[in-house]
DNA sequence: AGGCTAACCCTCCACAAGGGAATGTCAAGT
DNA sequence: ACTTGACATTCCCTTGTGGAGGGTTAGCCT
């Protein structure tokens, strides 16, 4: 009975969210998911606009004048606030995970020491980098009060989430099989 | 220049992994993906039947004779082998992770304290279970030299993120603000 | 033995989401 | 004016999800 269909994804929703803060454009709107959200809410720049439309037809968000370079300028509705306040108060979905270096690793028999020992290690380096990243942020957002402590926790689960990721690989046999 | 179009997706080379340790029917497949990879690599039942059909198409894979209820043991061919091979030798893709959770979080400050602790109340309960799941798993297969290391591996990074999950859990401000 | 039932096993379909190519637009420098 | 490159959006194809539906068989019951 309730809704068959949810009212929002978790996608619309973020969308919603940022433009409570105030209108902006698609383009800024992918910006800012990228800047803080995109890791562990990945979103691609077309899927971005075909939202906006779709709340756009459902009068969850309108767009403005078309400004310089076709950009458009969203604002949230009346309705479009509603319906992000109820979308928020629902239980959030189960996590989905893929992890194509796993899938590798499952059939890793099938591999030389060596090939899957420069996989590993490429995966070392890219995730030692994120994690700087993230302690540097932390760090500089510190002492910032203005920053929501809800938002600074997402920003610490993405340290916890490399840390135990390099743990692992470190730990790893193929680890140890060092190439060359 | 190389392939625009990658030979294969990963839940195809993952069904060719499969099958290289004999021939089994989709149903089959999809009982041991889930038994095992699912949880980084999800797949749906209507998705592996139409990927064989696809392998089927290309070669890769050749149906036997249908056998009671319609069942129709797949093998790899010797392109599929091949395919296989060069699959496995690819760099596996960046991992991808959506966790709702912390979409909610990152707009937290538009939900009440309360409603959100229960959130991390039921996320918590949940990776505990899977988390023990895990180490029982672990555990039974501890002596089991049959066990490829590297998919030992797998389940011991599930592990690793279970228990990192549940530290980041225990340390949010949300979980101090107890519900009710 | 014959029939009922529940679990199998697969197909089909429709739609949501993902990702990259293609298109068009403007700003700024020459 | 002309080129260049960043900006902003759209288009389209592939991949992923979910459910309805239909034939099949094992096992049980009488």
């Amino acid at each position: 009975m309730a809704e068959s269909t949810p009212e929002l994804n978790a996608t619309q929703a973020a969308l919603l969210g940022f433009l409570h803060d105030g209108p902006a454009t698609g383009w800024e709107l992918i910006e800012e998911v990228r800047r803080g959200l995109a890791r562990f809410w990945n979103v691609t720049s077309s899927h971005v606009y075909r939202e906006l439309r779709t709340l756009e037809g459902r009068g969850l968000a309108r767009a403005g004048a078309r400004g310089p370079r076709e950009r458009r300028p969203f604002s949230v509705t009346g309705p479009g606030r509603r319906a992000f306040a109820r979308w928020i108060r629902e239980e959030p979905a189960h996590e989905q995970i893929r992890i194509p270096l796993l899938v590798t690793l499952w059939f890793a028999k099938h591999l030389d020491a060596s090939t899957l020992a420069q996989f590993v290690e490429h995966h070392r380096s890219d995730h030692e980098r994120r994690l700087t990243e993230y302690q540097a942020f932390a760090a500089g957002a510190g002492g910032d009060e203005s920053i929501d402590p809800n938002v600074r926790a997402v920003v610490e689960f993405g340290i916890a989430y490399e840390e135990a990721f390099l743990g692992w690989l470190a730990g790893l046999p193929a680890a140890r099989a060092t190439a060359g």
